[in-house]
DNA sequence: CGGTATCCTGAAGGATACTG
DNA sequence: CAGTATCCTTCAGGATACCG
């Protein structure tokens, strides 16, 4: 994490980017921006990610109170995650977050050439209401 | 970093945040909202920050194009770095992210370490919405 | 299915010395 | 004063195996 929670003094900036800095936060709070989601679904509408980082940063934005957790209990583990009522109150910066991302993903990631503006399409970066419609969910086993 | 900029797919919100993410990026964003620093000015104004981490964080902003470089190109070096206008469209991003931690920083700072806190002073956090309007931060520094 | 417990690696971050 | 070059430490993140 680039922002240590503990380290956090004075900086509103760093404090709130404590809490929403972390490999995956940001796309699962994306996902869960759309509705609640049980955990097998998110984890396979995040590729790349593996059980325990999910199970990690879930925890830590639960930790947070960020995000709830409802279990169901049932002896097939039914598990779904939502964004909590205190969570919500991020909406405007997870808003402002996602849409300088639409806006900029390409010119970031092209060449930091301060030069172009108004060029990116207004292109629906919305998370997919359907978790199912990802490809394949197979990880990828990258051999050493 | 935790989110580098190599492996954003499509979330944007890890797009923005692969831009501002980072140790003291959004410390240095913060400071140079208040308008134009020179180094020296901005790592006295960062007592935890080292040589090589500001230079470090402030090429990356510059590269990213986030901020500019101003060298006087002096014999004794003056070189001041301040919000570029491509930096500017960061500003809804900045401040919401600066809101949100003003708001809510004891909460989240009590989550992890419930440490009793009486004293919080407020910062006076500048909201980055007009960088180089406010020029009256509490600082030590003195301009030779 | 959901969640843990280990072990390992890499890269971000930090300390220091040096240069123009 | 601004910036660079090394070296070192830390720890977030990733791979696996296993449990309830």
């Amino acid at each position: 994490m680039a922002v240590s929670k503990k380290e956090v003094g004075e900086c509103p900036i760093d404090a709130t980017l404590s809490v929403i800095d972390g490999r995956w936060k940001g796309t699962i709070l994306w996902r869960l921006a759309d509705g609640p989601m049980r955990t097998a679904e998110l984890r396979r509408s995040i590729p790349d990610i593996t059980e325990r980082m999910l199970i990690r940063h879930l925890h830590d934005l639960v930790d947070a109170g960020i995000i709830d957790r409802h279990d169901a209990g049932t002896v097939p583990p039914c598990v779904h995650y939502s964004i909590s009522e205190y969570g919500k109150t991020l909406a405007p910066v997870l808003g402002a977050l996602c849409e300088w991302g639409r806006t900029h993903m390409e010119i970031q990631k092209r060449k930091p050439q301060p030069r172009a503006r108004a060029a990116a399409p207004t292109r629906p970066a919305s998370p997919p209401s359907s978790a199912g419609t990802t490809r394949s969910p197979r990880r990828k086993s990258s051999p050493a």
